[in-house]
RNA sequence: GGGCGGUUAGCUCAGUUGGGAGAGCAUCGGCCUUACAAGCCGGGGGUCACAAGUUCGAGCCUUGUACCGCCCA
């Protein structure tokens, strides 16, 4: 049973005492595992892995708030929720976190060989790795942690070679010698997505290549110049007509004593430069594949550690390539090869985990052939078996999948899914299998030798929906939790991950791996900047959940959470929510403090209410909950949490609070006293659980103190409206209540009436309606307005010294003991005067327009004759009283 | 070069079938009114980047321009 019930509400929230406590509860009760044999429908969601070696950053901490979110509302919808977590092994960037300490110890991995390195990744791994799931327990996530996965687990490893044998069978995995990005520092290779692209200014080197026989020359351009010592052929457009009669002659490459033929290809931009290109099939992609086309040869001048080859010649083999270029340049001017340098701004690839400059080389390589895998992909989102959130991230998607190219997956590192290939030392049969073999079952041979490298780590990671589930085996978690309901990602990782994981999820499990795929922003800095430790303007989450609790944490991040946009986040806001549940706090405390007993077992379900502030805010809760729903299910985060904020502080404590005080206070008979409070408390614990999503740790904390049955709000049910709380009546008598209680708080302060000070108003008026309605609420005016009284008549017949106002088209007048200040009054009436013949010259003169009384709508047409109309009587009223000040 | 997105109050941003421009923060004025000064009450502040077009009517739709950002080559 609950620890707190109807205990009094301490002076403040404390935030941190109340996150370790509920967690620690919900933990031990439970409630975060998934049931696998459950009859409730399935909600689940996989955690997109962060990297074991990393911690938490604004990007994870939105990242999992919105999956917390949605899996703390389906499970309070009643569904069997699964939140999957874990971590990934992050490959290169584990490797160099260790590699790092090796190189503060004096050693390194090759001094320790491949086995014990391994085995100090996975000690590393033990003592610091998953920090951050500890990290993501402070911000509230409700992760299944009795399941939590890593992708080097051995159910997961078995899964990677299972996909790869598999893969491979189906001729869909390949070895080649194909041209790759190569990070010198790193020493493997990478896929084309691992390449960061950034402009670069440097330099266009034009360089002067003689005819062989002595007729003439080319001049080619060039960002690299030490590539030219690989040269194999120089380019130009087949329809370059400055080039006609050159093609096929040979042309003397400087510094080299090489050859190289002029060939014609489509490729070759006429206008860049000269229109002729020197030709690197070893060092540049598109070079590559001009080589290919015309079966040029490939010499490769720099090396794997971004030195010169011996290839390079004798002068440069084993300078630094950059130090190759600037001797090169110095060559190539002496010589009178070097025409002119001019800056230029050039795209340059650099290596997404340590930035250093790829170099592309030909290597030998593995590749999964994605063309096959894609199609079913790209259909399984243009059929809406999948669908993408916002959709325009869907055209993203095609525009990739469309064009896209071989993933190549082996990594020349040690820490990794090994590839699971074994070549026979005897025979050299390739042996590709899930289990280590013992011997070639060819020629029996011993002799076998397992593939040196590894596979990249996006390659477990698009298992990921489905090896941590337990595939291969089929087991009842799939059966229960497969396809998820929902991914939740940056889009900084469609084509890295999610797509990935479409293609395999659609191969080896015949289905797709989620039904919807939430796209959330980029945390930003306050200007714009992506946050980086380089840039010093990292805000750690960690800080601000200890400064202002994970709740207004979660809440600020839930409220800036609107779609397809960047977030940029300053501490201010998080600091206006965190007066948001402070509000919480406080409100609760008034209403728990008039909660007795007897009204506590009607808390959850009150009879219908008498007292028209009852009626009111029970049928703004009722529109509130099934908006808050709809955001919910649409996954506009941000106007969940507007529209709970809104409600709560400016409908639930700045309006109906204040209305029902001297209710509670017992000034208005016992039993509208009782209505009351228990509606007061009634709509507050409606209002928590509609907020437990997002403030998961206040909202338990007073939720156990109030009187209501269950032992938890996190498995309580989230609130459902009754239509028949739907009460338009009340909206428009309180809608007009504030109207007046508005207009009279402003005469009063415009006119400088101390606050204190109790007035008399008097409201001229000849709508039934409306004096019927002031009348039945002269109550709540009186309080709200401070008046002593408030008469309405129905002609104006006032002698003393009054204050004007025109509300609903009536008269509101202040009367006042003594004078007031008539030069204030005449100022604001004029004020207000100005105002509204401003707004009365818009509206008639769309109104004058015949086309728009013919063409536009007619009740259109009728608001803006109302609005006229008021306008009108508005205007009259405020020039009467402006004349009678002056007389 | 191709594609996507942005430009709305001093700041950060909402604005989902085109119909009298919003929020939070900041600011100004007044209040310690027994839940809350991390608060309450009231106020000021915007030719919705620019230009043209469609329409009775455009922040919203079309086209173009400028600046900014991202992705892919």
């Amino acid at each position: 049973m609950r620890s707190k019930i109807s205990q009094p509400m301490p002076r403040h929230f404390d935030p941190a005492g109340s996150e370790e406590n509920w967690y620690a509860f919900w933990m031990q009760k439970g409630y975060f595992h998934a049931d696998e044999g459950s009859r409730r429908p399935p909600y689940s969601i996989v955690i997109p892995p962060p990297n074991v070696t990393g911690s938490l950053h604004m990007g994870h901490a939105l990242n999992n708030t919105l999956q917390d979110i949605l899996i703390r509302y389906r499970r309070m919808l009643g569904c069997e929720t699964l939140w999957m977590p874990g971590t990934d092994h992050a490959g290169i960037a584990t490797q160099n976190v260790v590699e790092k300490e090796l190189d503060s110890t004096g050693t390194d991995r090759h001094a320790l060989g491949r086995d014990r390195f391994i085995e100090k990744v996975w000690e590393w791994k033990e003592k610091y790795g998953g920090v951050i799931l500890g990290q993501l327990q402070r911000l509230g996530a409700s992760c299944d942690w009795e399941r939590e996965r890593f992708t080097m687990d051995e159910g997961l490893s078995r899964a990677v070679r299972e996909v790869f044998v598999r893969l491979y069978q189906e001729g869909l995995i390949y070895q080649g010698d194909y041209i790759i990005n190569w990070c010198p520092r790193c020493h493997t290779a990478l896929s084309d997505l691992e390449v960061e692209h950034q402009e670069t200014r440097g330099h266009l080197y034009h360089i002067r290549y003689p005819a062989v026989d002595g007729s003439g020359e080319v001049v080619v351009a060039t960002t690299r110049p030490e590539t030219m010592l690989g040269d194999t052929a120089v380019a130009v457009n087949p329809a370059d007509e400055r080039y006609r009669g050159f093609v096929g002659r040979s042309f003397h490459l400087p510094m080299t004593r090489r050859d190289i033929p002029m060939i014609a290809d489509e490729f070759c931009d006429m206008n860049f430069g000269t229109g002729a290109v020197k030709v690197t099939p070893a060092h540049d992609p598109n070079d590559f594949e001009i080589g290919e086309r015309h079966d040029l040869p490939k010499v490769a001048v720099i090396s794997m550690d971004g030195t010169m080859t011996h290839e390079a010649g004798e002068s440069y083999e084993g300078l630094d390539r950059y130090e190759c270029r600037t001797r090169l340049v110095k060559d190539l001017e002496e010589g009178g090869y070097l025409v002119r340098v001019e800056d230029h701004t050039h795209s340059v690839g650099r290596c997404y985990r340590c930035h250093t400059v790829l170099e592309p080389i030909i290597s030998r390589q593995w590749f999964v052939r994605m063309k096959e895998l894609a199609e079913p992909a790209i259909k399984a989102v243009e059929k809406g078996r999948i669908r993408i959130i916002p959709g325009n991230w869907e055209k993203t998607y095609f525009e990739w999948m469309n064009n896209i190219r071989d993933w190549c997956i082996s990594r020349q590192i040690w820490w990794g899914h090994r590839i699971p290939v074994w070549y026979c030392g005897d025979c050299g049969k390739v042996i590709v299998q899930v289990d280590e073999p013992t011997r070639c079952p060819d020629c029996s041979s011993a002799d076998l030798r397992q593939e040196e490298d590894v596979l990249d780590t996006w390659f477990s990671s698009a298992l990921w929906p489905f090896s941590t589930m337990g595939w291969p085996e089929e087991t009842a978690t799939l059966a229960k939790f497969y396809p998820t309901s929902c991914l939740v990602t940056g889009f900084d990782i469609l084509f890295f991950w999610v797509a990935r994981m479409i293609m395999m999820g659609l191969r080896f499990m015949g289905d797709v791996p989620f039904r919807h795929v939430y796209i959330h922003a980029l945390v930003r800095d306050a200007e714009g900047q992506k946050m980086s430790k380089s840039k010093g303007n990292v805000i750690d989450p960690l800080v601000m959940i200890d400064r202002y609790g994970a709740d207004a944490f979660r809440f600020t991040l839930a409220a800036f959470a609107a779609m397809g946009r960047d977030i940029k986040l300053a501490e201010d806001r998080i600091e206006g929510y965190r007066n948001f549940i402070n509000k919480i706090w406080n409100a609760s405390k008034l209403v728990l403090s008039y909660l007795d007993t007897a009204a506590s077992k009607r808390i959850l379900d009150p009879p219908g209410a008498v007292e028209i502030h009852n009626r009111w805010i029970r049928s703004r809760l009722a529109a509130t909950i099934d908006l808050t729903r709809e955001a919910l299910d649409g996954y506009r985060f941000n106007e969940v949490a507007s529209l709970l904020y809104q409600f709560f502080w400016h409908e639930y404590c700045d309006w109906y609070l204040e209305l029902a005080k001297p209710f509670m206070y017992g000034d208005r008979g016992e039993a509208a006293g009782r209505e009351t409070t228990q509606t007061a408390g009634f709509v507050l614990e409606n209002f928590l659980r509609l907020l437990h999503p997002l403030m998961p740790f206040l909202t338990e904390e007073i939720w156990q103190r109030l009187p209501v049955e269950g032992e938890s709000i996190m498995v309580a049910p989230f609130p459902e409206a009754r239509s028949t709380e739907r009460d338009a009546g009340s909206e428009e008598t309180l809608a007009l209540v504030m109207d007046f209680i508005t207009a009279l708080r402003n005469l009063r302060t415009e006119l400088g009436i101390e606050p204190a000070r109790k007035v008399k108003a008097t409201v001229v008026c000849r709508d039934p309606d409306i004096a019927r309605g002031v009348e039945e609420s002269s109550e709540f005016i009186c309080r709200l307005a401070r008046l002593s009284t408030i008469v309405i008549v129905d002609s104006r017949d006032v002698e003393e010294s009054v204050a004007t106002a025109v509300v609903r088209g009536q008269e509101v007048l202040i009367t006042a003991a003594e004078e007031l200040d008539a030069t204030a009054e005449r100022e604001r009436l004029s004020k207000e005067l100005r105002k509204v013949a401003e707004e009365l010259e818009r509206v008639e003169k769309k109104l004058g327009n015949p086309q728009f009384l013919e063409k536009a709508p007619q009740d259109v047409v009728k608001k803006n004759r109302d609005i006229r109309d008021e306008l009108v009587a508005q205007r009259q009223k405020l020039s009467e009283n402006l004349e009678r000040l002056d007389a």
